[in-house]
DNA sequence: CAAATATCAGATTTACTGAGATCG
DNA sequence: CCGATCTCAGTACATCTGATATTT
């Protein structure tokens, strides 16, 4: 074991770059990207929500929600829709095909969590998220 | 808090993003990537060693050692010539600038290690390493 | 001829930036 | 005129793939 793979920050980008692998392997396995997932995820209370509120919901760059939003318009999962109220903005709604679409996806990404972390017992999972929510950017 | 910033695998790669980033930063201010520590701690034991043998030992792509070998190079850390013995091989080794540069490097790098961890104690420190470690991708 | 090595050009992914158009 | 919103084009970074020339 050389040094690189003891520092810390190895580390985590090593098991962060698994994670990352095994959920959007699953995802992919279903068709899906991360970004749409977060998108349905931020919708799924029912609320509708402008593209601005949609990127600080689900942590995407404005650009990013714009590309994607197209992406689910045209698989039926979202409406967007000028809002009659302020025409700078876009409403964004999910669809009926968008709550089945994010169940699918939230029970993929519910499993692929129970994957992710398979190797380690319940003490050391608790210990880990414990550690990581410490270790959360400032924002 | 939404369910998005609980999920272990965004709570893993925000974590490592931020430690990322840490790292990236201080190296930046002394002018290094982090490709160039790579190599030069793959190559800080002394021993001549091929691009192949570099890469595997810093994981890093031939690409990209072939690159930031030509910068290292440049800055006279390190010396590269065809190996006599086989000419599809060059042989890389460290030199005296390299050697401190290292040793610079490396003291940089220990601070950004402690820096990322400092929102821990003892023990949760030691819980993340061991968890992460077993998180480690095969191979 | 098959395999290994280094190099070059470019693709890919995720995240972000700048500029234009529209509107409040 | 200023600021917010959405869209488009393009940048930045790390990583990887394909093609090529050379040598074993």
């Amino acid at each position: 074991m050389s040094a690189l793979n003891d520092l810390p920050t190895w580390l985590l980008s090593q098991a962060s770059h698994r994670a990352h692998g095994i959920l959007s392997e699953r995802l992919a396995e279903a068709g899906a990207r991360g970004y749409e997932y977060r998108i349905l995820e931020a919708l799924s209370e029912g609320a509708p929500l402008s593209q601005v509120a949609i990127g600080s919901a689900a942590r995407l760059d404005r650009r990013d929600v714009t590309v994607t939003l197209t992406a689910l318009v045209e698989q039926g999962a979202v409406d967007r829709q000028p809002d009659p109220a302020d025409a700078r903005r876009n409403v964004v709604q999910i669809t009926e095909t968008g709550h089945a679409r994010f169940a699918s996806l939230a029970a993929i990404v519910a499993a692929a969590q129970t994957e992710v972390l398979a190797p380690l017992d319940q003490e050391l999972q608790n210990s880990l998220l414990q550690a990581l929510r410490l270790l959360q950017p400032e924002k």
